[in-house]
DNA sequence: TATATATTCAACCGAACGGTTGTCAACCGT
DNA sequence: ACGGTTGACAACCGTTCGGTTGAATATATA
């Protein structure tokens, strides 16, 4: 992997299938078969979004009998959402805002008192 | 655009270049020539990046004299941050797990005490 | 009108993506 | 040793991506 991982895991995530593949491994491990089992789309293409899923580290997998489990690693997780953070008083400011415009409202119904 | 918002977003955003235009429009407004200015590539391939940040959302465009001023939407943000908060368990957990092995040794270490 | 600046559009390129099919290896239970 | 299941790997195909260049479009200013 030479791309940085914050892009490698975004862009892991930048697809529904995956994402579906994520979702389901957020209720147990699984293995291909069961994971491709609901995905009308050939095993080999689910083993290649599970190959995408492992190189952003979002997946590891295991050895058992003739399976290889996969399990959900959510550290690259907690990365993507710490990135996003940094950007959260962006989306509060709007908030804020809706709630001052809200309140302004509400406050010059009953009365009109400005600001 | 026909595929899911979330996709998008997250695809938008698994690119080192899109994510440096974001950081910059964080600092305030800004016009394609300013945010090409530090990017060595050319100012139709930041225009290009520009619009599948707008295409998701992420960027709105006004028009001032003969520039078109550039301005961040944090609203895809905070969805995608919503998505990831799904997760937050995952990682909280291998935190307490990480915690929990931390004091089983450090218990280990003074007493015999197993689990 | 002409000219400079800011930005987009269109065509093209190589590389990566998302899928297919076919083949092959590993492991299981007779 | 055999047949069945699980999974990966390689080759291929059409589309999208990220970039280029050159021409076209707006908008201001002389």
């Amino acid at each position: 992997m030479r791309i940085d991982p914050l892009s490698a895991t975004l862009h892991a995530l930048a697809d529904p299938t995956r994402r579906a593949l994520l979702a389901r491994l957020a209720l147990g491990d699984a293995s291909v078969t069961e994971l491709g089992a609901p995905l009308d789309m050939s095993l080999a293409a689910v083993s290649k979004h599970l190959k995408v899923l492992e190189g952003a580290g979002l997946v590891s997998r295991g050895r058992h009998m003739q399976w290889r489990p996969c399990h959900l690693e959510a550290a690259p997780l907690r990365d993507a959402s710490e990135w996003l953070e940094q950007y959260r008083r962006f989306w509060d400011r709007s908030i804020d805002a809706l709630a001052d415009h809200l309140a302004t409202i509400q406050a010059t119904k009953k009365t009109k008192v400005k600001k």
